[in-house]
DNA sequence: CGATCGCTTGATCGCTATCAAATCGTGTGG
DNA sequence: CCACACGATTTGATAGCGATCAAGCGATCG
């Protein structure tokens, strides 16, 4: 636990709305826990009834489900910021697992508190219903994706998408500059529903249409009007969003 | 606004909790409406700035996403005691869109006393919150199923959410009894990210195979037990769940 | 240095899309 | 009652996208 709340250096991202104190303050309170964990490790395991409720402090990670014979769907990349672990039931079994993709650290919540939350601090329990809500949009879309989009479109939805989500968080990559982006093409697949091959011969074809560079983990958007185009996406505006 | 929300036939049906009276009183001081929608008409608009917000109070409906050129997705059926519309920030265009697969009767909410909810209403809160993040959960199976299940699964995975989703509000479903599925062969297609007449082929080929019997509006589920292993289902054990 | 991991590429397969047309049931208007 | 239109379903032929299988490459690492 380095930082108190109150002196949290995402809540001082321009991307965050700002919080008066007292909520700050119920939210250090509620916070149990600072966690870290390394890339590849497991912060909930689909299955488990770890009753996890937490945010992502700074990272990236993915939420994801696994059938019985090891197909695996990514449902969404989590961003620092993102609010995880509301959508199982207390002590149920979840659904889902997440893992995280670069050294990661958690701000875990106690549970048993949220009840407080929802009594003392009805903004913060919005909030809850926002984030909740929100995070559903991206699977909508993500949806939308994998069922009714081609293989190229797929991919350049998928490049938009994270462009638009790191731009939110670091400006400069929304006037084009290249950034990090810690995953592979597997990963790609994954998120996608297609196969390892087959993304990478996409990736490529779309590479060579000088449409984005992807290696060594950075993204490049070389030509994002483009890409928009054959992704079908359409650009909602992000404004500021609420950091628990 | 036939019936008070006191009386409401809904609320006494066994699949949703028992609230305490003056939750309910809340409820019916904050609807507004109670809407009448015949098959096919558009409940929402994707793409409208209405900012709607129900509960749906009879038939069936389904939520979607489309692209401009025409290409559909579907992204979850809603349900007698569905929530829909807080997905959507206030004021912003909705991102997909709800249409009536049969009459329907919905149960509309003034958003202008949401904040009357959260602040006077913390139980009522965090069932909304539950209600969101539960709808998230469907999204994310179908994601998982338009990603990463074959056609024939993805069939399989459908009429055994369906029939279990019937069956909460319908218990002699659960038994196996045939029920009415409101929905035909494109809905099948779009839901599951298949086109029309491969879905046609898949649907009679486990029909054949005696897994169900989909016909004229009607839904029987002959083998459960191997639908349900060809989809790789897994049952969540469905408890009580609230209703606004 | 062997091993592992991620990436790349080619050959082939097959699942699903696409295109086309026929059938059937239903409702409508003449 | 019949003719017709229309929507939903069904079926067949064909094409192609993306999966699968296989192999090789390069970098990193214990």
């Amino acid at each position: 636990m380095r930082v108190p709340c109150q002196a949290c250096p995402l809540r001082a991202q321009p991307a965050f709305h700002d919080k008066p104190d007292d909520q700050v303050a119920f939210i250090q309170a509620m916070k149990t826990d600072h966690l870290t964990f390394a890339p590849g490790d497991a912060i909930i395991r689909q299955g488990s009834r770890s009753a996890q409720l937490f945010t992502l402090f700074s990272g990236w990670a993915f939420r994801f489900k696994e059938m019985s014979d090891g197909r695996r769907q990514i449902l969404n990349f989590l961003l620092p910021g993102d609010l995880v672990g509301f959508q199982n039931r207390m002590f149920e079994e979840s659904p889902w697992g997440v893992e995280a993709l670069t050294p990661v650290e958690v701000c875990v919540f106690a549970r048993s508190r949220i009840w407080d939350l929802y009594r003392g601090y009805p903004e913060l329990a919005y909030d809850v219903t926002w984030l909740t809500a929100h995070e559903e949009s991206l699977v909508d879309e993500n949806l939308l994706t994998a069922g009714r989009r081609s293989a190229a479109e797929r991919v350049a939805m998928l490049m938009m998408h994270l462009a638009k989500r790191v731009a939110v968080l670091r400006p400069a990559v929304a006037a084009g500059a290249p950034f990090d982006i810690p995953i592979n093409q597997s990963h790609i697949a994954d998120a996608l529903g297609l196969s390892l091959a087959h993304t990478n011969k996409t990736l490529k074809a779309l590479e060579k249409r000088g449409l984005f560079r992807f290696a060594a983990g950075r993204l490049e958007m070389v030509n994002p009007k483009a890409l928009a185009r054959l992704a079908d996406y359409f650009d909602q505006p992000v404004g500021q969003r609420p950091l628990i």
